[in-house]
DNA sequence: CCGATGATGTCACTTGATGACATGACGCTA
DNA sequence: TAGCGTCATGTCATCAAGTGACATCATCGG
């Protein structure tokens, strides 16, 4: 992220990054596949927790609201280091290749969170729809919160922003 | 195409692609920026027909009514060249790069169709979901057509695809 | 103390990608 | 026709991303 940061993405190469951390870039390739996914180290578990939170959820609960239970556990996962937060979206957004790894980590989480809905007994066309609005919503709260001034919670952006899809969907 | 197909995308070598088209692999780098790209070679003027198709609809038209029309045109230009279309779909699900390519030219196409929409008028949560819901159709009946068995209509698939996603968004 | 195991380093190599420069075809114009 | 500019392509050199093979070293259980 130092690195990423104060020279850009592509002007970082993978033998200063291994240099700072104190290894060598063969060490680096063990950890990462590639440049890009030591920015998306956390995504596995991120993803992780959302699934549990969804299982979590009471049998009674609706879809949506299973879906809710899981932006919920986003919220709290991302919801501290917002510093680190705005850091790595400004990287990320600087960068095409990033853009792309960032794309398919979040049809990963949309695929994962369907996954999760069926084992619901949610049905298919309203799984992956469901789970699609969800992380349309995850992102856009996000987004909102990264860029916001001062210290707004991401919880409380996360449930206005879903609050606001809803509404979007309900007229017309 | 025929080197992707023939062993895998991976496996080919620029220099080689070169080679079969009578070429150097330098000559390849100024067409295409990587070797990604020559699988979307297309992609650019696919949404420029899109986004045509979505200006030339009547003013009158709602959103979704617009989105339609851009739809329709992606049939038409999809529509021909259904083997080409398997060919290069299976070469694209069976590389994780590639999909990811993929991704990123249909963000792309959602954000293209996001802003005709605006330049119609559209105000700004309902053109993106819009643009998104249509993109999400394209995907889907594209997917529906490619798998199918038998020479199904492509536009017949797509305008199912609308339906079922309007039948889905209109109850509950 | 020994051997297995895991983490790391070293080395060699392939391939993707880019910059600098040369060459050759083509068309335009004096 | 000679000369000039432009465009496409080739050649060469170089860098950086990955990867496989093998060596080394620390640690830990028996």
């Amino acid at each position: 992220m130092e690195l990423y940061v104060e020279r850009g993405f592509e002007q970082t190469t993978v033998a200063e990054i291994a240099q700072r951390a104190g290894l060598t870039a063969r060490t680096f390739f063990r950890y990462f596949a590639d440049k890009r996914e030591v920015l998306f180290a956390g995504s596995a578990s991120l993803q992780d927790s959302l699934v549990s939170a969804l299982e979590g959820a009471p049998k009674s609960a609706s879809p949506m609201q299973a879906i809710s239970a899981a932006l919920d556990a986003a919220a709290a996962m991302l919801g501290e280091r917002r510093d680190y937060s705005r850091q790595r979206q400004s990287v990320i957004a600087a960068n095409a290749e990033l853009r792309e790894r960032e794309l398919i980590k979040m049809a990963s989480l949309s695929a994962a969170l369907a996954d999760g809905l069926r084992r619901r007994g949610v049905t298919d066309p309203d799984a992956g729809l469901a789970a699609e609005a969800g992380v349309a919503v995850l992102r856009v709260a996000f987004e909102r919160w990264v860029t916001a001034t001062g210290d707004r919670d991401l919880l409380q952006v996360m449930h206005e922003s879903l609050d606001q899809l809803k509404a979007l969907t309900a007229d017309r």
